[in-house]
DNA sequence: CCAGTACTTAGGTTG
DNA sequence: TAAGTACTGG
């Protein structure tokens, strides 16, 4: 128990305080993950079972990390029982567990954002309703909200305030999609995000044995992050603590950034009034960052009103104060600031995994990592499109997710297809209407065409037929075949290793995508190795929770490299040298924000969030004009910059038109410097357009009038050589389905195509 | 059916 | 700018 004497009087008490409720405002820097992890720690060594504990965690990376420290003091044999994750992966796995409670399926598919979309926008196309008014986003937004207020399809369509809202917003049909949507969800056996902890709160809620079991299986509850939970996560937490109230949640008020999600500051104001007996401990001394850093933070987060009183302090040294750059353009902001790190990590022999630059939106990752490029500087962007939203790679895993799940909707359109099987849009639009009017699924339809009398041509049904049998034999070696074995089954039988193998010599793009599918390949086989011990290392295992994965998940060998990422996600983060860039009104603060107060707020909160992310200098740049839908705007100075006290800041402009700049190491890496010449793109060469100017063919009908059969040889102008594989329709219609070695199976019209037949 | 092109429109943060 | 959709020519 040496560690005890490494803990302030604070956080030793938070640490020490196991049963009953306790509240615990950790100011930011101030040692909240090492009092989350000592407590636990302590509780193990004071005779609490690990088997006992929850522990809700923000990230995936947080809790993995919050394991291993746990781990190395009381030995990973006991920390590894404590379950231990964020909200959604836990409680998907207890979801698994108690699934015919709900009626779904236990390898339920999890809709990620893309899927939830696509589906609502198909259910919006099919009801014929203007998709410019029901925005498929705005509409999401609705039900996410609902879904995170517990507010049933039911109840939302009963609700006189929501619908003249919804009216007001010119789209009164926003209750019937949220039906139509749920119960597509619910035939296709697949929950989103947000079901996630909404389904999780039915079946708390409408099943007493079950919530009473895992009452008494989790006598010890803990909460990171407090403050960004929303009502859908308080409730089931505050359900589950009703019987032992063991609960421990650990927040910062003034940290709280994630209310577009729902998060409720309330939470923190809530916990008062459902546990009057709490124990509230304050951390308040900053262990992280400088005096001036510290400083400036709480300079701008006093003028928000809605706080918790609280004096964040530090006992370190002053530091530099924060300098801010002015910049001319986006471009010339990504040169200076990656300039400025490269000259730093020489001047003072530093890592690059010193470094961070953190961003408002996603989208202004691109100026930095084009001049980090040019200067060969390791980086790696984190947010944006992860590995496993990837086009090839959501591919693969579709045919994963409907062997394990064949109602999988979202899967199976996405595959039914592709690689080309002549399956048209007309075909599976028809499958969709006949699964509509019979209220089931997808498959069910295809896998049993004569039951449900879709009316369909011959042909379709045919290859539709090829389709079902295939994916029935996977669905058949599912649980004899280990998840590499099946992986690779599927990736080579079902072509899609084929297309883009045969694609490979396209260019980098294609060739990447052939990798990132070996990627997955062998990442599965990792996981194949690592869980066959516990016999859970089936495909459907592996799929269980891909969709919760994000990118701070992937495991990198190589850390020496600038983390780029936005704010939001640099939360419980920490660098020495943190570049917090693109300053600017209507950026940060975004534009949308600047209506209400609370909103306003929140965007400051955010600002504290990244300022103290810093540990040893913290730079705030903006530039006077950015690209923004390729358009250059002018831009002025972030508000927030002005927030903070003059004291603990230093101005410095560079490279102004036809001047030098103020780069200090003496490297001239010349920058431009002025609005002019964008920097060059980054794309492969384009392929000389030879190719492109088509000679154009006289259009002499095609080759609808050839004699043509199954097992020919012809001879495409795109394609090249190939061989006859199918033959279908008359006349005009008359359709080949032909293998070419060099560009993969096509289906083409003949009256288009002026196919040749050519000798062997 | 396929693929290339013209056109439109994007509010932002995440598990 | 970039992505996604609608259109068009083969």
């Amino acid at each position: 128990m040496s560690y005890i004497s490494e803990l302030n009087p604070s956080q030793s008490e938070a640490v020490q305080h196991i049963t009953g409720p306790s509240m615990v405002i950790a100011g930011a820097g101030s040692g909240k993950t090492r009092v989350l992890t000592y407590r636990i720690a302590y509780m193990m060594e004071h005779g609490v079972d690990p088997f006992e504990v929850m522990a809700l965690t923000f990230t995936n990376k947080a809790a993995r990390e919050m394991k291993e420290r746990i781990g190395s003091i009381v030995g990973e044999s006991e920390s590894k029982n404590i379950t231990m994750g964020t909200f959604h992966s836990v409680f998907s796995r207890i979801l698994r567990y108690n699934s015919n409670r709900l009626g779904y399926p236990s390898n339920f598919t999890i809709y990620d954002t893309q899927d939830a979309r696509s589906l609502l926008k198909a259910i919006i196309k099919e009801q014929n309703l203007d998709d410019k008014v029901y925005k498929p986003a705005a509409v999401m937004g609705r039900i996410s909200s609902a879904k995170n207020s517990l507010v049933s399809p039911e109840s939302y369509a009963a609700n006189s305030e929501i619908l003249l809202e919804d009216q007001q917003a010119r789209r009164p049909e926003t209750a019937r999609l949220y039906k139509l949507y749920a119960d597509r969800c619910f035939k296709a056996g697949a929950m989103d995000f947000d079901d996630l902890l909404y389904q999780t709160n039915v079946l708390l809620r409408d099943h007493p044995d079950v919530l009473a079991h895992y009452q008494h299986k989790f006598k010890y509850i803990l909460v990171d992050e407090y403050q960004d939970t929303n009502y859908a996560q308080y409730l089931i937490v505050k359900k589950l603590a009703a019987v032992f109230e063991n609960i421990c949640v650990v927040g910062d008020d003034a940290q709280s950034i994630y209310s577009f999600r729902g998060a409720n500051i309330q939470n923190i104001l809530n916990f008062r009034r459902d546990y009057p007996d709490y124990k509230l401990y304050k951390l308040e001394q900053n262990y992280r960052s400088t005096k001036n850093i510290v400083e400036a933070a709480n300079s701008v987060i006093r003028r928000n009103q809605d706080q918790i009183e609280k004096k964040v302090w530090t006992d370190n040294v002053d530091g530099k104060k924060i300098n801010v750059i002015r910049a001319m353009t986006d471009n010339e902001e990504g040169k200076v600031i990656v300039n400025k790190i490269y000259d730093l990590s020489q001047n003072e022999g530093l890592d690059f995994s010193d470094f961070a630059i953190l961003y408002r939106t996603n989208k202004q990752s691109r100026s930095f990592e084009e001049s980090l490029r040019k200067l060969n500087i390791p980086y790696k962007i984190f947010g944006g499109l992860s590995f496993y939203q990837r086009k090839e790679i959501k591919d693969l895993l579709a045919y994963f997710r409907l062997a394990t799940n064949p109602k999988d909707e979202e899967a199976l359109k996405r595959i039914i297809n592709y690689p080309k099987r002549g399956i048209g849009k007309t075909t599976i639009d028809n499958i969709i209407i006949g699964a509509n009017q019979h209220g089931t699924s997808i498959w069910d339809i295809v896998s049993d065409p004569t039951h449900y009398n879709v009316p369909l041509p011959a042909g379709a049904w045919n290859k539709i037929g090829q389709f079902v049998t295939m994916m029935k034999s996977f669905q058949a070696e599912l649980g004899k075949l280990n998840a590499y074995d099946m992986a690779q089954t599927i990736a080579r039988s079902s072509g899609i290793l084929k297309e883009l193998y045969s694609e490979k010599d396209k260019g980098v793009e294609e060739v990447e995508r052939y990798q990132n599918i070996e990627q997955l390949l062998s990442g599965i086989k990792e996981f194949t190795v690592s869980q066959a011990e516990s016999g859970n290392h089936y495909l459907p295992d592996f799929l269980m929770d891909v969709a919760l994965l994000t990118d701070a998940d992937q495991a990198t060998d190589d850390k020496n490299y600038v983390t780029l990422m936005t704010i939001h996600s640099s939360k419980g983060l920490e660098y020495p040298h943190v570049y917090l860039v693109g300053m600017e009104e209507n950026l940060f603060p975004s534009q949308m924000v600047l209506n209400t107060r609370s909103e306003l707020e929140e965007e400051r909160r955010l600002f504290y969030v990244a300022v103290t992310r810093a540990k040893t200098t913290c730079t705030l740049s903006y530039a006077t004009s950015r690209f923004i839908f390729g358009q250059l705007t002018s831009s002025e100075p972030s508000r927030f910059i002005t927030e903070v006290d003059e004291q603990y800041l230093q101005f410095e402009s560079v490279a102004r038109p036809g001047g030098r700049s103020l780069n200090s190491s003496g490297f001239d890496r010349n920058f431009s410097g002025g609005l002019n010449r964008p920097m060059s793109n980054l794309k492969p060469l384009a392929p000389s357009d030879a190719s492109a100017s088509n000679s154009s063919k006289p259009s002499n009908g095609g080759s609808s009038n050839l004699d043509l059969k199954v097992g020919y040889n012809v001879e495409h102008d795109r394609f090249g050589k190939g061989k006859v594989t199918g033959i279908e329709g008359t006349g005009n219609d008359k359709k080949a389905t032909i293998f070419f070695p060099k560009n993969g199976s096509k289906t083409v019209l003949l009256r288009f195509a002026n196919l040749k037949i050519i000798e062997d």
